[in-house]
RNA sequence: GGCGACGUAGCCAAGUGGUUAAGGCGGGGGUCUGCAAAACCCCUAUUCGGCGGUUCGAUUCCGCCCGUCGCCUCCA
């Protein structure tokens, strides 16, 4: 497959270092719940993963979780918790936002707190080799030592410089040089270290655990467009000077950002939609549509009407994996002439997925599909092939679930349902057609739609309000 | 200001130097139904921001302009 990279700008051909593709992404600060821009982005690597499974690779995928930081601090003291019981509480709530979107587990999720042995050896290892200095109990990365800093971002120092809002910290060398060791204030989290107590710079704690878990070079390191600067420049900076080996990544992922109202979903706007939010509302399965309906390099728009339309969009692919065939049950003996064959299609789907990721295509595969599979069980041709292909592609690789949003029904508003449900079907079967009708707007009041078929009527709790 | 991305039907969104410019939503028509709903089927861009250039031929390559957005500060 062809996989776009960040650092060369080219689309070239993916081919891991070894049997195991290494896979290192950027998870989250959990000092707040995670929102839909997350959701995008996880999704996406979770495809990428998926994909590369499929493809029949061993994938050994690390995710960390930076549980130490400024904003984590400020907002422990605000509820007058610990840093550790807020990141712990915000953890736990990620692990189930990413479980209802059928995001497959990474392998390792090390912990910022807990790799503090191996990030003091990082930050010695650069001091001894002379890419960092310690300064009044904080460590900085000397960016000057490193002539190709700014190669991920492609901008150079000068012009960074050139920027108005660099500020020149007065025990730093330069102005660009970034902290790899913070000295403890009064009252914070800290650890022991050979500089005194402190705790780790906002970069480093990726390299640590990228270069622990997965070793000096890796296949895929992904994240937000968000990161390339300063914080994925930086993990390249400090990862390569202390290892000593180029390429840290062999490719760098970015996604695109999720738009809320034309400007990007971010925790410093405050315009955000959290994940619990969109699945109150919303399927896994159309949040995911809505996500891989659009290339993950280009940005994302989250909105009522996309999602709604994203979530008729995964009913349209639900119906069409379980429709019934109209005719005689297909069966060994049915001819091959009588079957759909979903080669071509699968094979289309594939070419799409080789090509850098090409979600919007592999899924119009899908569609064209669940098309095939609808004309075709209206024939009453065999489609029980395709529709296990379709299944399967949808699945595995795309991580949908082909399930309704489930949950929120409790049993006293279905037992009432099933009575009024019942006493319209008397009422029809006895002809009593405008008082069956009364019913059927009394049922639609609590929310609920009637689906009438020739087997019966069933009911399910209308859409999204 | 520097660097970068993008502008394709009502909306979202792929894609290609040259036969009919994917797919989804929405909309229109139809099948089904007591009527609906749901579901399904069919239709729905002579045209790809504007102006030039290269070319036999450009939506696709180049230049300029207009517009939107991102990064340069915490962010997936």
């Amino acid at each position: 497959m062809r996989l776009s990279d960040t650092l060369t700008g080219e689309k070239r051909d993916f081919v891991p270092l070894d049997s195991t593709v290494r896979m290192y992404v950027c998870g989250i600060t959990p000092y707040a719940s995670a929102h839909v821009g997350h959701a995008m982005s996880y999704i996406v690597f979770d495809v990428l993963h998926r994909y590369l499974e499929f493809k029949g690779y061993n994938v050994r995928y690390v995710q960390n979780f930076t549980d130490i930081d400024d904003k984590l601090i400020a907002r422990a003291a605000a509820e007058s918790a610990t840093v550790q019981e807020l990141a712990e509480r915000h953890i736990a709530e990620y692990f189930e936002d990413m479980a209802a979107l059928n995001v497959l587990e990474a392998d390792v999720y090390p912990r910022a707190t807990q790799e503090i042995p191996k990030i003091v050896e990082v930050v010695s290892g650069l001091i001894e080799k002379g890419y960092a200095y310690p300064s009044g109990g904080d460590v900085y990365f000397r960016v000057r030592s490193v002539p190709s800093y700014g190669k991920l971002s492609h901008r150079s120092l000068d012009a960074m410089r050139a920027g108005a809002r660099v500020e020149v910290g007065v025990e730093k060398e330069h102005p660009m040089d970034f902290v790899l060791w913070k000295a403890a204030k009064p009252g914070e989290p800290s650890w022991e270290s050979p500089w005194g107590p402190g705790r780790p710079g906002w970069h480093i704690e990726c390299s640590a655990m990228a270069l622990r878990y997965l070793g000096d070079s890796i296949d895929i390191h992904g994240g937000g467009q968000d990161l390339v600067f300063p914080h994925h420049e930086n993990e390249i900076a400090q990862s390569e000077g202390f290892s000593g080996t180029e390429p840290f990544a062999r490719f760098w992922v970015h996604n695109g950002l999720l738009h809320l109202d034309a400007e990007k979903m971010s925790k410093s706007l405050g315009n955000l939609v959290t994940i619990r939010d969109a699945l109150a509302r919303y399927s896994s399965d159309a949040i995911r549509l809505s996500v891989l309906n659009a290339h993950y390099r280009g940005p994302g728009y989250y909105s009522d009407e996309a999602l709604a339309g994203a979530e008729r969009a995964a009913a349209r692919l639900r119906q069409a994996a379980f429709a019934r065939p109209v005719a005689a049950p297909p069966s060994a003996a049915t001819p091959e002439k009588e079957r759909l064959d979903p080669s071509a299609h699968r094979e289309r789907f594939i070419a799409a997925m080789d090509d850098d990721l090409n979600t919007p295509q592999a899924l119009a595969v899908l569609f064209d599909l669940a098309h095939d599979v609808n004309r075709d069980a209206e024939a009453g041709r065999d489609v029980a092939g395709a529709q296990a292909t379709l299944l399967e592609l949808g699945r595995e690789v795309l991580g949908l679930t082909f399930e309704e949003r489930g949950g929120g029904i409790d049993d006293e508003l279905a037992a009432r349902v099933e009575a009024l449900v019942e006493r319209r079907s008397e009422l029809r079967a006895a002809k009593r057609f405008a008082d069956a009708d009364a019913v059927r707007d009394e049922i639609a009041a609590l929310g609920v739609t009637l689906t009438d078929s020739a087997e019966g009527t069933t009911w399910k709790m209308s859409g999204p309000s």
